[in-house]
DNA sequence: CGCAGGGTTGATAGCCTTCAAGGTCTGTGG
DNA sequence: CCACAGACCTTGAAGGCTATCAACCCTGCG
């Protein structure tokens, strides 16, 4: 059962709520984030720890903003191997990556809420206003950039410069309170698909994290003391 | 020194010349590619083996059409480790991936050809021609799916595995004659660098190919002799 | 010829996986 | 309140896949 309405009001923050301004996309300057167009024609949608947003071969109807909790894209081969592709957080806006159908799925790692905006009313809406179909090309854009990150984390860092950059990149993309906290609202199961480990590996990591005193465990989450650290770690044993 | 000329033609196949549509994205039939367009705003640019197209960091001027030889886009950290995120044959087209700044290099494997498109061209000509527009966003969204089947391929799948993967990527590419010959323009370090492995794990697993008579060994490239072999090589090495 | 770049093959080492056992936490029901 | 089940996490031991190191071959070229 999932609970749809009109959407009152949007969130506050859109967009690609922590991405580093790494290449530049986002030189110029807006006032007003385009993807505010979209406002009055989105549907809210709650969804449950684990549900689908949509399946790999599904029609790409619709494209989604994250509210609140966390949604994961997973790629699954026959033999039942997963690959996580992406952690969406609240602020990231999805599902624009495929024209026709969906070649990954997108499940909530938790309760979530998410934002559906029917992709024949954006392409419309894009078509006359050029800031929006700026902004939607931004977001594609960016990532592809994060793609091609992961692709050399998975192809290139040992395992403790893995751990170590999804840890910064999260903070990264959470810190908007200044501390180093860091949730982490995905098991080790999850991590490890993400970053091509096995659970044990991810843990005896973070294990030796916590013990060398980089970062230490908070609730549901870590806490980053010693950031230079914790970036060059497992450099060591990277080949 | 390198050759500019204002094109006369463009070549006979355009887009994504290899791509398995395997999304649907390519459902809506095109009688004449929208990228035909472009024709008479394209200018040849002939390539030096080794030479970049672009170097990461630079601005996002230009896209390109491969004509002729073989492109690699180029991830690379302070450290010097290698990532190849693509391979780009005669009929592709690339370039798009960043609105302002490239975060991947591109350069020659050999010495090749390409078609350059000034960026601010093509983004109006698309805003006036949706056909093109679209055709765009098909590309880059094949790209993002390319992307998100090699993070699977570097993440979950063992060296033999990627080997297999990769010869059959390029024979699907490749394939306009129907004979199973492939050729490699790239060298093994290319492979190994795009495919997160040693030159020397590559050399050990074509050569095992080899001697399993799944692939035979021609003038540079391969041919292969067993299909349904390929396909599963290297699932029992898998972890 | 000498050299450089590329490729192959062998021996060894090591990082990470696999297998296994036990611990922690949370929600449920008696 | 407490027992219990299940999911999740941690830790240890052993093995294997791939990296590393090393030697050698082949080809093209000045």
């Amino acid at each position: 059962m999932q609970l749809q309405t009109r959407t009152a009001g949007m969130p506050s923050r859109f967009g690609l709520s922590g991405a580093p301004d790494l290449d530049g996309a986002r030189a110029a300057p807006r006032q007003a984030d385009a993807l505010e167009l979209l406002e009055q024609f989105g549907t809210h949608q709650a969804l449950r720890r684990g549900q689908e947003v949509y399946g790999a071969g599904d029609p790409s109807e619709c494209c989604y903003l994250v509210v609140r909790g966390c949604i994961r894209t997973v790629d699954i081969d026959e033999e039942g191997r997963r690959q996580i592709a992406e952690f969406l957080l609240p602020g990231d806006f999805f599902g624009l990556d495929s024209l026709a159908t969906h070649h990954l799925s997108a499940e909530a790692l938790s309760d979530a809420v998410v934002v559906c905006y029917p992709r024949r009313v954006v392409e419309g809406l894009a078509a006359r206003h050029g800031a929006l179909a700026l902004r939607l090309r931004e977001i594609t854009s960016e990532s592809l950039r994060r793609a091609h990150q992961k692709m050399f984390l998975l192809g290139r860092k040992s395992a403790g410069e893995r751990i170590a950059s999804f840890l910064l990149e999260l903070a990264e993309r959470a810190r908007r309170d200044g501390t180093g906290c860091v949730d982490l609202p995905m098991t080790r199961c999850d991590i490890a698909d993400h970053l091509g480990l096995t659970i044990e590996t991810v843990s005896r990591n973070m294990a030796q994290l916590c013990r060398s005193g980089i970062i230490t465990a908070v609730k549901s989450g870590i806490e980053i003391r010693n950031r230079q650290a914790l970036a060059s770690f497992g450099a060591d044993t990277r080949h």
